[in-house]
DNA sequence: GTACGATCTAGAGTGCACTCGAAGTCAAGG
DNA sequence: CCTTGACTTCGAGTGCACTCTAGATCGTAC
């Protein structure tokens, strides 16, 4: 099997935009908030030159932050990719928290439909014994 | 089977504040937002007196805010009860319609834990191999 | 060389849902 | 009567995560 990615890929922060589904004020914000686990380098002009990686990268950011986690559980894990290697485990027990924390949150969810459900059942019973359904 | 619960019981606002688990400030700021399917009664001197159905009532709006409805949908579904029977099919679209963006956002978070938890399990493996867990 | 779109920085503005502060009123205990 | 604590209104402040503006610069196409 041929490598399918070309891992010399570079985005123009306009491209990794559009890609990763974000706007280009949020990425320059996210680099800000120190939320890259690295320096993004920049043209001699002073542009942003982001690496083929910078899209899995904020994919998984993505994620984070469609599970609910707050900026700053994204800045500390950058903060650990960033030292480099040596503190897995650390980061293993991040993710495992916020893992749990994801746990919770489904099941208050499904706890919550269960009542507007049942909610909705008693409305939907009242149309029906009036012969509106 | 005797009735257990008390209709004539009615609540100050710390009261209701206390059991419904929200604040003072909140209980008067849903008042404010038309969050309340009728008007307050209030003493002779200005405070608020609230019937013994307000605490199921905030117990639902509380599973709606917790399953992420905004505040409108809320503002809605209080003018809906507020204007009376008749409305039971619109009530229901409104509760159906949450129901809908419950049962999305229980799948976006199931798909988002599976992503995070790939990423334990990578960096679980890697301390595995190093003999370090 | 100039037009044009993309990008740059710094900082201000937005929307949501509260949350709090100030200044005053009410009601029960001593 | 007086204190104390819960209550009142109105309006301002908070935290989060963007989101946007202004004014300048870059780089490619003509």
């Amino acid at each position: 099997m041929d490598d399918v990615i070309d891992t010399t890929r570079t985005f123009s922060i306009g491209e990794l935009a559009r890609l990763a589904g974000v706007s280009v004020h949020t990425l320059r914000w996210y680099e800000a908030e120190g939320l890259f686990p690295r320096d993004v380098p920049r043209t001699s002009g002073g542009r942003r030159v982001y690496a083929h990686d910078s899209l899995a990268w904020l994919a998984l950011l993505g994620r984070l932050r469609e599970s609910g986690a707050p900026i700053a559980l994204l800045r500390d894990y950058a903060a650990l990719v960033r030292a480099g290697s040596g503190n897995e485990a650390e980061r293993l027990a991040l993710l495992r928290g916020h893992e749990r924390s994801l746990d919770a949150q489904i099941e208050s969810l499904i706890a919550c439909r269960q009542v507007i459900h049942d909610k909705a059942r008693g409305y939907q019973e009242a149309l029906v014994a009036r012969g509106l359904l």
